[in-house]
DNA sequence: TCTGGGGTCCTAGGACCC
DNA sequence: TCTGGGGTCCTAGGACCC
C-alpha cells in the first residue's frame, strides 16, 4: 500500500485565474483578509520575486511597477472549488483524507509492476480538464514520505509534477536536495536546532541518531523521523473528525477605541462561531473572548476571558449573552485594539449531549428556537451571510474587513458567473 | 497608516485529591 | 529539624500546519 499526497498547484490563484480569464499569463498575487499579506502566487509572480507572507504594504510599489494583478481572498470560491477538486479525487482514490482547502491524503494500491505513473498521469489529465487545476502528486511509503515526494514533484521540472520516491532511480540524492526547513513538520525552531548540529537536509535528518532528536523533541521528534524513514506512524483516514475548539477571529481595518465597537466585533464573531458549532453539530461548553493590539504595536496588550456554561449550547442569544459579559474584562482604552476573537472550547456532540435537570428552556420552547436558528442559517446560507443580522452587531465599517480586489462570487452566486462572449 | 485566520498536538507545571 | 507518593485535571505555552 502506498501514500499519495495530492493538492493543487497556487491553489489560490488558480481558482482566481479559472474565472477570470485575463488573469491567464499575467503574474498575480492573492492577499491575505484585510489585503495584509500576500498569501498565495502564481508562479510568474514568484520568478518576478515576491515571497509568501510579505506584508502588501511594503510591495504595493514593487508591484505596480512589475504589473502583477493583485486579487483580495475570495474564500467563497475556493471553498467551491475546493470541494470540486475533492469530489473528483474521491472518484479515483481508493480513500482519501482531506487535509487541507487544496491537498489530500490518498491510499493507493501499488500494481505489480509498482509502476503508479500512468494512474497519477490520468488523474492530473482529468482534474485539469475538469476544472481547469494543475495538480502535483507525491507518493511514498508514509505521509511524510508522500509530502516530500511532493515536494520534489514541484521542484523537479523533468518530472511533471509526479513524484513516486518508492519507484524513482536515486531517492537518496533527491532527499539530500531537500532542505530541513521543506520537511514537513519542521518548522523555524527544529530547523535552526539541525543547522546547528549541521544537519541541513532531509537525508540527513532521517539518518541522525535519534536518541538526539527525542532528547529535545519527544515523540513528535520521532515522529517524523519514522515517517521519513518511511515506517508509517500517521494514519490515513476519511473519517470527520469532531473539532475540540473552533475560533472566530478578525484583524479590524483600524484600530478600536471604544467598548461599544469591541462588543459590535465580539458579538459579530460569536454569530459566526454560533452557526459553525451548528454545521458542526456541536454545543460549546466554555467560551474565551480575547482582544489584543497589533502584533507590532509599540506597547503589545492582549487579554483574553472565559466563562463556562451552566448548559452546553450553539443557540446564537444564548452564547452571545454569555460572551458579552465579557468584553469588560478585556478591553482597555488607552491601547489601540487591532484585533478580537471568539474560541468556543469543550464541544460536544449532538449524540452525547447530556440533558439536564434545569433545562433553559421548555421541550416545547426549545424546538421552537432551534427552529429559529435553522432558519436563519437557511437564510444566510441562501441569501448571504447578512441577511438576518443580530441588531448588536451594529453597522461600523472598522470592524469589517479591507477587501480592494475582490474577485466575483463566481462559483456560489447565480448573478456574478463569468460570461464567455463567443 | 498598513504585517491573516483557523486549527492540532504535546508538555510542563499548578491545583487538587486521597 | 523533620514535611510522601501517586494520581487526575486543567491551563498556558511552544511548535507546527495550511
Amino acid at each position: 500500500m502506498a501514500i499519495a499526497l495530492i493538492d493543487g498547484n497556487n491553489f489560490y490563484a488558480a481558482c482566481e485565474q479559472t474565472v477570470d480569464p485575463s488573469l491567464i499569463d499575467q503574474a498575480l498575487v492573492v492577499l491575505s483578509n484585510n489585503d495584509g499579506c500576500v498569501i498565495a502566487r502564481n508562479a510568474k509572480a514568484r520568478c518576478l520575486g515576491i515571497l509568501m507572507g510579505q506584508p502588501y504594504f511594503k510591495i504595493r510599489h514593487e508591484i505596480e511597477r512589475l504589473n502583477i494583478k493583485v486579487r483580495s481572498s475570495n474564500y467563497a470560491l475556493y471553498g467551491d472549488m475546493s470541494q470540486r477538486l475533492m469530489a473528483l479525487l474521491e472518484k479515483h482514490c481508493e480513500e482519501l483524507e482531506v487535509y487541507s482547502i487544496d491537498e489530500a491524503f490518498a491510499k493507493i494500491n501499488r500494481p505489480p509492476n509498482n509502476n503508479l505513473r500512468t494512474w497519477a498521469r490520468q488523474l492530473r489529465e482529468n482534474i485539469y480538464q475538469d476544472l481547469g487545476l494543475q495538480i502535483s502528486i507525491g507518493i511514498g511509503a508514509s505521509k511524510g514520505q508522500a509530502k516530500l515526494a511532493n515536494h520534489l514533484a514541484k521542484t523537479m521540472p523533468n518530472h511533471a509534477g509526479i513524484y513516486d520516491l518508492g519507484n524513482v532511480k536515486d531517492p537518496e540524492t533527491a532527499l539530500a536536495n531537500v532542505a530541513i526547513e521543506d520537511v514537513w513538520g519542521i518548522g523555524k525552531n527544529i530547523a535552526q536546532w539541525c543547522r546547528a548540529r549541521r544537519i541541513n537536509n532531509a537525508k540527513q535528518f532521517r539518518d541522525m541518531p535519534s536518541q538526539t532528536i527525542q532528547a529535545k523533541w519527544g515523540v513528535i521528534g520521532i515522529r517524523l523521523q519514522k515517517e521519513l524513514q518511511g515506517l508509517s506512524c500517521l494514519s490515513v483516514s476519511n473519517k470527520k473528525i469532531a473539532k475540540q475548539e473552533t475560533c472566530v477571529s478578525r484583524s479590524f481595518s483600524k484600530p478600536i477605541t471604544e467598548i461599544e465597537e469591541l462588543r459590535q466585533a465580539i458579538a459579530r464573531y460569536v454569530v459566526l462561531a454560533s452557526a459553525k458549532l451548528r454545521k458542526q453539530g456541536q454545543y460549546a461548553g466554555t467560551i474565551t473572548v480575547f482582544a489584543r493590539t497589533s502584533a507590532f504595536a509599540s506597547i503589545f496588550y492582549s487579554r483574553s476571558a472565559t466563562t463556562h456554561l451552566d448548559l452546553y449550547s450553539n443557540d446564537t442569544s444564548v452564547l452571545l449573552k454569555s460572551s458579552l459579559g465579557l468584553t469588560e474584562r478585556i478591553f482597555h482604552p488607552h491601547h489601540l485594539l487591532m484585533k478580537a476573537g471568539v474560541v468556543m472550547k469543550n464541544l460536544v456532540g449532538d449524540d452525547c449531549l447530556q440533558l439536564h435537570l434545569l433545562e433553559r428552556y421548555s421541550p416545547k420552547e426549545a424546538s421552537h428556537r432551534k427552529h429559529l436558528m435553522t432558519t436563519i442559517d437557511r437564510l444566510n446560507q441562501r441569501y448571504g451571510n447578512d441577511t438576518v443580522k443580530w441588531a448588536i452587531c451594529g453597522t461600523s465599517k472598522k470592524l469589517g474587513p479591507q477587501r480592494k480586489y475582490l474577485s466575483a462570487a463566481a462559483t456560489t452566486r447565480l448573478a456574478e458567473i463569468p460570461v464567455v462572449n463567443a
